[in-house]
DNA sequence: GATGAATGAGCCTTCATTCAT
DNA sequence: TATGAATGAAGGCTCATTCAT
């Protein structure tokens, strides 16, 4: 006669268990691409979750299975666009280069961005500035990752004695401002982008320079 | 017996024809102010005409005497915030005044209107850097105009001989681009008030002279 | 030229106010009415918002004009029901009648609204033995109000000298219980109206000489 | 490297034909008991497949296995209650004692039920006199069989000259809808199990010989 | 003109059920 | 056999807009 036997429960966290968690993560990164794209042309209210849903390709109900609702879904999607963002900020700046040719790195890279993730860039500057307090919470977050990415090529530059900068996070507050606005006001404008990266010169002479001659 | 009646408010419109047409521009204003302040607490979505109604103290059916509609009251309201705030920036730039000291003007003028019309201005941003296209699209006419004049004043700086120029456009909306943006970022990043105004100078002396050391 | 008069607001509460009041109050019970029959039919869950306003012929919305959610729209009729039945009962037990007289008609009461009320019967029966506590706190008022007026007939036929009464109160529920429980019974049981109106008697004098031989 | 296991539970299946069939029952009857809570504490629309699942220790997917849907397992834990409730009923009144006793037994068995077995109680009332009717007929069957098993009482008794009884179903109703009904009343009224219990000579000496006095 | 009761399209979210593994 | 990820029908509720008064 054989044992009965009798445990209460069985899991085994090994190769399927991360096979699974690479697959929820792939499907979460897809949802989250496809409600990007919503969002970004429709913003989060007008966004339909039903719509997200179908350009996925999967059911409606199987958003939830993956994102607690649409607000979630929605933060989660603000949170990879600014990880994203920010390495690529990050990977610019990482030469250790003159100080012009990163500030010039760094509005390439905004204009990269601009053009290449639109929607990631669109979305971003709606949750910053636009009502919703908790998707402004968050976009503030990646703004002051930026003021510290920046801060840290102004400290560099300083100590090789490039810039001068009595203040050094309102400056960095000031050269993302310039920056980032630059590039985001000449994209609604409707400005080429080879003219937007014509500018760049202009710009990175105006932060190290200004537009007053020498005397 | 007579009825118990409780008097709250009254309105007579008493007035021959072209008082009723100031009465009617009136009443557009009236319902814009309080329509902002909905706005920009909650974003066009989320704002609830019946509210605004409220806090306008007419009926919800009203509203559609003076308005087609909700979009057409929000770019009703989003023109008027233009037409306010252009006037203030052109209030601040009429002096005749030195490029730094315009510039300073500049910057205080954008300060202010952070500071004493925050719906405002968080309504133009959203609608320049939100999604609806009507809406970004009204948004940019501004945008368009504060180039002209920041143009001009660049332009009479110029023939003084006080800045150089080689691409005034492109210097216009860097100038704006920073002034507004870092006024922006501020207040989304809860800088004081004073704290903001401190750094019109370090601003100003950056737009004129760069961050970079005379050599 | 006219006085231009301004208050802020005018509420008469004559005619016009309670003719509306009525018309709203005539509302209520329309949808009410409708909603006990899909309420009684199918239950809280399974009766459908959608299907009570279009049998009461009006909007979907316009429910929510009156009653804030489903919620309140099934306790509101649960109210309604109780107040209704508590008056058959009431109006029932008026008389001053012998005891014997007084609870057959108890018994007819009862049975008159199995039958004439059904919808009612069956809805306050599910709230009272269903497993929503709101609901069920609602059955149960109506519960103790109907003890409590069976203990005021209970009482002036005692002291007539025609019961015998230790525990008051246990002696109501028993009555009720019996009489209530009876009908409702009979009814799941598919028992006809005349055959349960013939219990009456047998009912009646079970509860005053039970069912032992006098000895 | 092996992977780290997490042993909660283990069921092997590993016997031949006969106990399969067993293992099966065994595992129908584990789900109806964790439904049964369920069905119980929220009613049939609220209660959760999924959270039946759960404190079954199963996958979702597994209680389709048992039961085609559903509205067949509230049927099948209706069943169940009603057989158990019946095995109560019955043990109570095996013995061959007076009327009185027996009376007061079936009174202490119902109080017991209502007591122990209160999910049970409480979900069989609600079929009772819930609307869903396939439901109500399972309910009705059990209410047949308790007044069959009344009604054989009762016969007994009258052949020892113990009662009297004209119309022995209607006695029999009679007598089950005061003992069951009272219990119940006294439960959603809060009663204390020692104050129904008490009841008990009461509710008997009711059924016995009435409220009004002997002449 | 002014009103607000009435409307119904529209949408997020739940959950019983299925089915590939 | 057991599982649970996936599905999509269904429904409560909101709110911009209309229109009879």
């Amino acid at each position: 006669m054989w044992p009965k036997i009798k445990i209460e429960r069985i899991e085994v966290y090994a190769m399927p268990k991360i096979v699974d968690e690479q697959m929820r993560e792939a499907m979460r990164r897809r949802i989250i691409q496809r409600a990007a794209g919503e969002f970004a042309r429709l913003g989060f209210d007008q966004a339909n979750i039903n719509v997200i849903a179908e350009q996925a390709g999967i059911g409606k109900g199987t958003i939830y299975l993956y994102f607690e609702n649409k607000r979630e879904l929605f933060l989660a999607m603000l949170r990879q666009i600014a990880q994203s963002q920010l390495s690529v900020i990050r990977a610019a700046l990482a030469s250790q280069a003159a100080i012009r040719e990163q500030l010039e790195q760094l509005f390439y890279a905004f204009a990269q961005l601009a053009r290449d993730d639109r929607d990631g860039f669109n979305v971003y500057m709606s949750a910053l500035y636009g009502v919703n307090r908790a998707f402004r919470a968050e976009a503030v977050k990646l703004l002051r990752d930026y003021i510290d990415v920046i801060t840290q090529v102004l400290e560099q530059a300083e100590r090789r004695g490039e810039i001068v900068c009595p203040d050094m996070k309102a400056t960095a507050l000031l050269v993302l401002s310039l920056t980032e606005s630059y590039v985001l006001s000449a994209g609604v404008l409707d400005y080429s982008e080879g003219e937007i990266e014509r500018h760049a010169g202009l710009v990175v002479e105006a932060i190290l320079h200004g537009i007053a001659p020498l005397k």
